[in-house]
DNA sequence: GTCTATACGGCGATAGAC
DNA sequence: GTCTATCGCCGTATAGAC
């Protein structure tokens, strides 16, 4: 274990406690099954990691960029804005379908991480999400030859707030069908908001 | 303590459980702060209780109760639906606003149960909100002289989405402002899927 | 029936051996 | 720099005193 550099443990560490969070929630995810995930030594937690906090801390962020990542990825091939939501969010659940336990174990450590002093880091968390989706919501706008007719920032809101319940919906009943149902209503909403660009438009941009 | 019956013991300690929880999350929520905040010797849970699991699952309980309890309070004055729907959005959310460490122990006790072998809880935890919310739109149609053109059960679930979602968000970043004008673009976008009434309507029932 | 005292294990953290 | 041994704390559960 001696040769092994300082960064690479970090990663290896982090990527356990993945894992242990994600297999039984945060309430596992203590340094010694993080250590034993790892196959490393109880002690080697406490000169990466001052605390367990910290490590709680890492694995968060980790999960927030692999997520936001993710979302980065989604390309939307449809034509229309509405079926690209569809698309989009229909994918999204999917994502959620093939590892609950994972999405569970975002969930619980963006809970945990707001209770006490570390109200930024879910603040931080759903804003990153919201930059995401209003990132989302301009590309499938170029896309489809239209414009969003409000506030961007507003809709992206609405598109998280959509995900979160959906991923809250889906984990309490498994219920693939029916998100699906919700998803179509709500691509409908939101298409409602665009309009055809205009040549002004293409102008000022 | 010897002439207390049971039953008050019982929701006692369940009332210590959810201002314990309450306070410092589902992490905090052991036997022993339990019976401290109760005033009640550490012993006392365990003729009431058989495990520290049946109490949190009595908790869980007790508090969907209240929360569909909440839900039916809920008196609509408005006359659109679209106005109906963002006065109950509103007060739900200024409900989360006034409380936040509350709607934050729901969701963790929420996702607590979905671990480990009672899915069951979450999902009729949910099923009952749908069930609310299904009654609300109901009511609130009935109210503003209109019908849903959609399935009610697919609105509803639409509906608690929303409302999950909107707690997320709120707990995440605070922000009432943001908060109302998603839920204008939602009441607007639900309000949509309703015509008047016509003669045949009134007939039919 | 009610409560005390305690057993037992898992936890985070650390001092000190290699 | 790496690991082991251990400390002190806190959790659940229970055996037995009142």
């Amino acid at each position: 274990m001696r040769r092994i550099p300082v960064e690479q443990r970090r990663e290896e560490l982090i990527a356990a406690a993945i894992r242990v969070v994600t297999r039984g929630g945060v309430g596992a995810l203590t340094t010694r099954a993080v250590a034993a995930e790892a196959g490393m030594p109880l002690g080697a937690i406490h000169y990466i990691f001052a605390s367990q906090d910290e490590l709680i801390r890492a694995v968060t962020d980790v999960i927030r960029d692999e997520e936001r990542l993710a979302a980065e990825v989604v390309s939307l091939e449809a034509q229309t804005i509405e079926d690209a939501l569809c698309a989009g969010l229909g994918a999204y659940v999917r994502l959620v379908e093939s590892d609950p336990t994972k999405e569970l174990a975002v969930l619980e450590l963006a809970l945990h991480s707001r209770r006490g002093d570390r109200h930024d880091t879910m603040r931080d968390q759903w804003s990153g999400y919201r930059a995401a989706a209003r990132g989302l919501l301009e590309q499938a706008a170029v896309r489809a030859g239209v414009t969003w007719t409000l506030d961007l920032d507003d809709l992206a809101r609405m598109l998280i707030v959509a995900m979160d319940g959906l991923t809250l919906g889906y984990l309490a009943d498994g219920d693939l069908d029916a998100a699906d149902r919700a998803i179509a209503i709500l691509a409908a909403a939101l298409a409602t908001h665009t309009r055809p660009l205009t040549a002004e438009d293409v102008h000022a941009h």
